[in-house]
DNA sequence: ATGGACGAAATTGTCAACAATATCGTTGTC
DNA sequence: GACAACGATATTGTTGACAATTTCGTCCAT
């Protein structure tokens, strides 16, 4: 599934940044790395050309900073922007809630009804890492199902840096109960037509998880 | 004010991408347009990779549409995809409105109704274009007030495709007064610090601003 | 040992030439 | 006149060599 190999033709530039992205997202580039124009080239068969376009998209995306003569570096995100960060999800997601409301169609729905089963096992089992997938699915399958392109994409870009930062709350078993209940609970306001409702309880359980990863980082770094 | 004539030295990738995407948003490249690199290399005197930088930093931004072999042209958005731009506008402009009242120092609140007199003005004298003018930098205002850069920096690159659009709706008078009262009614709450009316008024009027744009090209197109 | 000066190596930035492809006008045939 | 085949031109894609700059190790004086 998770296509991590090199490539075997010659990649094109958005096949290399969508590696590269990859490679942030599981930890395997961490916030502050270099992110040597050579290593790219050898890991991915690409040539320098492409190597250089890929990294100057994603400096676009903001997910990799580029310095003249230094080259490009995974940035890091601070708390701070980390806040920011999830103050967009809450008001694009929210909006993705209340669309999906009221376009979604029947298929969707029993896709997000039978992903919904499958994380509610996860709980009974305690098991987070396989919730933390799951749970991306049934963020996605929302904001997919929406029928807002757009916001799928932005909401997209500002996922990548704390991809890794969504499952860290899981851990936390109190969390992963109330994150569920969530879920249930927008699912029963999504059913019942109640576009609003479900719009309010999507920013508040983002506001929600927010607080849960501010609360872990603090005694983190306490 | 504006730069629009070649610069001197030579120009950084983000210099030229600056400049196209000034082009795109006064109207000079029109969507669908070819964007002949050479074109480009005569006006601003960039070198070749420059450019080419550019665009692809532009294709990165959904601005431009690059075709292997055919180059780059301007993207044009359907009306759907205004909508759906509008409805990302909703979301996020809402939430730096919920923010600006949280937030904003006095200053900038002093800055804000200086602008919304200036605005009162241009309503008294029927100039739509200034008014124009000015409502982009009140809304601006709200948004970079709020302290949230993430979503100052996803709503600039959500505004540059729609960006002429922003200043039709102004022709029609009567969108111009309610419009101008809108900001009045926001500004109101926002010295009152109701954070969720704020909210709520800028969500409505954005609505709004869309509703009238879909009207004006409705009977464009008919 | 510390720190500075120097130079080699590594890395990124730039450019120009060439290859691949598309575009457009011309010609010839029916 | 319509249309296909063809060639000339225009345009974009790719590569490699070279320049500019940083980085890192070495040597030397203190």
């Amino acid at each position: 599934m998770a296509q991590d190999a090199p490539i075997d033709r010659a990649p094109t530039g958005q096949e290399i940044a969508d590696w590269v992205r990859q490679r942030i997202r599981t930890g395997r580039f961490v916030p502050g790395q270099r992110l040597v124009e050579v290593d790219i080239i050898r890991q991915t068969g690409a040539s320098r050309s492409k190597v250089r376009e890929a990294l100057k998209r994603l400096e676009g995306e903001g997910l990799v900073e580029i310095e003249e003569f230094r080259g490009a570096s995974v940035r890091s995100s601070t708390l701070d922007e980390v806040r920011q960060i999830y103050r967009a999800r809450m008001a694009l997601e929210g909006m993705a809630a209340h669309d999906f409301t009221v376009n979604a169609d029947a298929a969707t729905l029993e896709r997000l009804k039978a992903l919904q089963a499958q994380l509610d096992t996860c709980v009974h089992e305690r098991a987070p890492d396989r919730f933390g997938r799951l749970n991306n699915e049934w963020h996605r399958l929302i904001v997919e199902g929406s029928g807002n392109k757009v916001i799928a994409d932005h909401l997209q870009r500002l996922n990548v840096p704390i991809h890794r930062l969504l499952f860290e709350s899981f851990y936390d078993e109190e969390r992963l109960k109330t994150a569920n209940a969530d879920h249930q609970a927008m699912l029963t306001l999504i059913l019942a037509g109640d576009a609003e409702g479900a719009e309010r309880a999507m920013r508040q359980h983002i506001g929600d998880g927010f607080d849960t990863l501010a609360r872990i980082e603090d005694e983190f770094y306490s």
